[in-house]
DNA sequence: CACCGGCGTCAGGGTCGCGTCAAGGACGCT
DNA sequence: AGCGTCCTTGACGCGACCCTGACGCCGGTG
């Protein structure tokens, strides 16, 4: 199911959009303004943004700068204004489609697709399993095999294995760790870190307590390694 | 350096689209028919492909299809149709945005911009690898490897190698390495350098009591040698 | 030749980060 | 309402890392 963040406020626009998406059977949030869109976003995680510029509490740009600072996202943007200066400075800051208001509702839903669909996990040419010598994961179907049998992951499990498994080998730092997963204000609990890798470790290694394949760089981050 | 496929079949705009693109270094390709852009954008392989659907020898939607049926390269659509139908169906054929002529350069920039960013993959930005007789570092995977095994290196030592393999070969005066790794009050701890410098040889250099990619400048700083 | 500043080396001690365990509490399901 | 699952939070021990001081070496200088 796809999770969606309306972000207006206009109520007349988030219930059309809300009622259009529902029916189109997406899970939909609302937020009617800058400060309420980065904490849903944040507490949701949506899978798309749609993004109306003009807000009552802060500058369209500066929620799309809130949001690109710890996830990437697609963001939608809704906006009266039709000049181009708008139109370069919210795509410039990271938004990933500008509609202008008045809007078409079946455009918009396609440009939504789009967007969804662009972002699916689908890496060029590489595929969405990745396979260790004690276990597999496919990232596109959420599932991790062990042995022959199926490994039950909870959600935050589960986002913590994704993000180190996109990282591919690379070190993943635990701030950006603990935003992707738990979103931008938990930058420094780290104690949620250590909990959650030694659930994995304890779910996936073959010897947790010498874990081969979830490393820690001490001070730095972890890093997933096949 | 980003490749655009320009595809249009009336030479005034295919000319327009050339001349801003090359004037903002992209490397640019033209066709300007359906079959031609298929070809050249296989013989190419570009970064994006701007696309008029008001092709002479087949729909627009069918290039579209055309490419998406072996490459996620970003298409990005020029159309003079205004309809919502048609947007639609270029959107849903693969399309990732749609531009409506007569379009502003400055947005259609930004829309080439949002489009080529959203494609790169996560941090593979530049060269990160550093290659030296003895060993390689990888700057963004945070990895360093000698003799085919990876060496652990605490944050600090991490962080110091990291500003003197920046530096490129260029002398790094001592304060400017106290500041960058300890912070800006530490510039005058030289010995903290020296203890570092030498962890950093003894984990690295084939001779550590003989360096030859840390090399000291005395009274002036360090420089890391290829 | 004695002195001195800069550098490399080494070892010890305090502190911090990590792994582990367990309990409390929120939430959803039956 | 009862139950189980999942997330959060705190405490604790241990090992690693960072700092620090002492010492020796070397080259330059008076």
């Amino acid at each position: 199911m796809t999770r969606v963040l309306v972000v207006d406020d206009e109520p007349a626009i988030v219930r059309a959009l809300v009622i259009n998406l529902r029916a189109r059977s997406y899970e939909v949030d609302a937020a009617h303004d800058g400060a309420g869109a980065l904490r849903t976003a944040a507490a949701r995680h949506p899978d798309v943004v749609v993004l109306d510029l003009g807000l009552p509490d802060m500058d369209g740009v500066e929620v799309i700068r809130g949001l690109r600072g710890w996830t990437r996202v697609p963001i939608l943007v809704l906006s009266a204004r039709h000049a181009s200066e708008e139109k370069v400075q919210a795509l410039d800051a990271g938004a990933d489609d500008y509609v202008t208001k008045p809007f078409g509702m079946d455009e918009l839903l396609a440009r939504l697709r789009a967007a969804v669909r662009r972002a699916e996990p689908v890496g060029d040419g590489g595929d969405t399993v990745v396979e260790t010598a004690t276990f597999t994961v496919d990232l596109a179907a959420k599932k991790v095999n062990r042995d022959g049998k199926d490994v039950r992951l909870t959600p935050t499990e589960w986002h913590l294995l994704e993000v180190l498994v996109r990282g591919g080998g690379r070190l993943v730092a635990q701030k950006q760790l603990l935003r992707e997963v738990w979103g931008p204000s938990y930058g420094t609990e780290t104690n949620y870190l250590r909990v959650y890798m030694a659930q994995l470790r304890r779910k996936l290694e073959a010897d947790p307590s010498h874990p081969k394949h979830f490393i820690t760089e001490p001070g730095m981050g972890y890093r997933f390694e096949k």
